[in-house]
RNA sequence: GGAGAGGUGGCUGAGCGGUCGAAAGCGGCGGAUUGCUAAUCCGUUGUACGGAAAAUAGUCUGUACCCGGGGUUCAAAUCCCCGCCUCUCCGCCA
């Protein structure tokens, strides 16, 4: 069992080959528990590992052998001189030997130790599919319709908010045009979320949507997610399903002052997914699409427990908090094992009341990943001490939209057509308390 | 898109084949001194992986890292090739 072999200071220590090496077993469970077993790999990677230290100590003995050598010849001259050199052409061409065998054994190893899962947290659920989420709350009351409600693609093509067909002209299925009050919502709603996480600290940060390789390995979409993700092959470049990729990303590579923790950045982007695999899935409206807006909670914070479940239970709050000022019903579930990712320690998705489909949705996701993004990303902290740690990044949906917008249009009608527009959001639309018949 | 110049430690910036993990300055840290502040002086100052005794801490030691990847050489921050990025000028352009 998974929590037997539980031990804290392996806590998301994966991704350190040291800490593989001594609990291979608690890697495997974890493998099982999100049902991508990792057996194979993880036996294969201390077998690489065994090898590469071995060669590794003896290249290295040469190559001192090799400098402490070219010292002495530094300051010789002449006759002697050659003499050395001749000497040393064997050396160079053993240590030549060593790197060939080196070079090819270390590429493996690093592909399969971007393949490790991350441990998952004792109280993760054990199931395969959302289906097995545990439920942990209800929020807000759903709403009873005294009359025939329509649902939210109805709504915007009566009253001219959504247009389908036109965008399909424009770009294929399962894209969307915002028209009108439709427009106006979507960055009502953005914008208003944007806001409220200023407001408690976070910074606001516009992202590059295209970005490289690394970002992505970094935050582990990548190796697994390339099926998600769009490509732009000539330039070697990949457009982000969210910004939690850049804004992660962001301090990859530095060593941080402990005293500049936690960092709350507040990443807006828009998000592409290629939605692979989920085709005749989720067809109608605006609830599966290519491309939408988000504005997303992202955390760096010091290496400790307590203060990552802390933050986790932080940008969770934020988010129910947005909700429930856009008066919308939610549940809260704890994500299984099973639909939880390679990286994820932890994940609690928010789900929203949408009438049409008579079911909460899925509008947010907040994750925990112990240091396992930080790793990949070398993204570190200086303590009060001196000694450097790896950070603790975490993330949260704040608002994604237009999926937002289903309940919030459906939620939201009235018996004579029109939608009342949220209390919160008037303001943000010119002080419109409807969105009526033209 | 055309032409040129560059990418060195937290920062500025020297080095341009061996004695360079890398001068100097700034910043940081420790200490001394001065009613406070400021200033001055002395010392110290990266990361990763491995080894040795000690077996948390600290110490000594090896290797790697001067944008990334290849190459030349007994030896590369330094020479050559490719890539990435930055800057300047011209062109184009939301």
């Amino acid at each position: 069992m998974l929590a037997d072999l539980f031990v804290d200071e392996f806590l998301g220590s994966m991704l350190n080959i040291k800490a593989l090496r001594e609990n291979p077993d608690l890697v495997k469970a974890a493998g099982r528990k999100k049902h991508t077993p990792c057996d194979e790999p993880v036996d294969r990677i201390l077998e690489l590992d065994d090898q590469r230290k071995k060669l590794l100590f003896e290249s290295e003995e040469l190559r001192a052998a090799q400098k402490k050598v070219g010292k002495e010849i530094a300051a010789l001259a002449g006759e002697e001189k050659q003499a050395r050199i001749g000497e040393m052409g064997e050396l160079a061409d053993r240590i030549k030997g060593y790197e060939k065998k080196l070079g090819p054994l270390e590429e493996e190893l690093n592909e399969l130790m971007l393949l490790v899962p991350n441990i998952p947290a004792e109280d993760v659920p054990d199931g395969e599919t959302d289906e097995d989420n545990v439920l942990m709350r209800e929020v807000g009351e759903l709403p009873e319709f005294g009359f025939p409600f329509k649902d939210h693609l109805a709504l915007g093509e009566e009253l001219d908010l959504i247009d389908m067909k036109g965008a399909a002209k424009l770009a294929g299925s399962r894209t969307y045009m915002l028209k009108n009050e439709g427009a106006l919502l979507e960055l009502a709603v953005l914008q208003f979320t944007l806001e409220r996480l200023v407001e408690k600290g976070f910074s606001p940060m516009l992202v590059p949507t295209l970005v490289r390789r690394e970002p992505m390995v970094g935050t582990a979409y990548f190796p697994g997610g390339e099926e998600q993700a769009y490509a732009c092959e000539r330039d070697g470049k990949y457009l982000i399903g969210t910004s939690e990729v850049p804004v992660t990303a962001y301090h990859g590579g530095e060593i941080l002052d402990e005293a500049d923790l936690p960092m709350l950045y507040a990443g807006y982007s828009t998000c592409y997914r290629r939605e692979a695999g989920a085709a005749g899935r989720d067809t109608r409206g605006l609830y599966r699409i290519h491309q939408f807006n988000k504005v997303e909670q992202v955390v760096l914070c010091r290496n400790d427990e307590e203060e990552s479940l802390r933050m986790h239970d932080f940008i969770l709050t934020n988010a129910e908090e947005v909700l429930q000022a856009l008066e919308l019903p939610y549940r809260v579930v704890n994500v299984c094992g099973g639909d939880l990712g390679q990286p994820q320690v932890q994940k609690f998705d928010i789900e929203t009341w949408m009438p049409s489909r008579e079911s909460y949705g899925e509008t947010h996701s907040a994750s925990r990943f112990h240091d396992f993004q930080a790793r990949r990303l070398e993204l570190r902290y200086r303590d009060e001490n001196g000694k450097v740690h790896f950070c603790h990044p975490l993330n949260n949906t704040a608002i994604a939209s237009p999926r937002i917008l289903i309940p919030i249009l459906e939620i939201n009608q009235e018996a004579d057509g029109r939608i009342r527009i949220p209390t919160a959001l008037q303001s943000y639309m010119g002080g419109r308390e409807y969105i009526g018949p033209k």
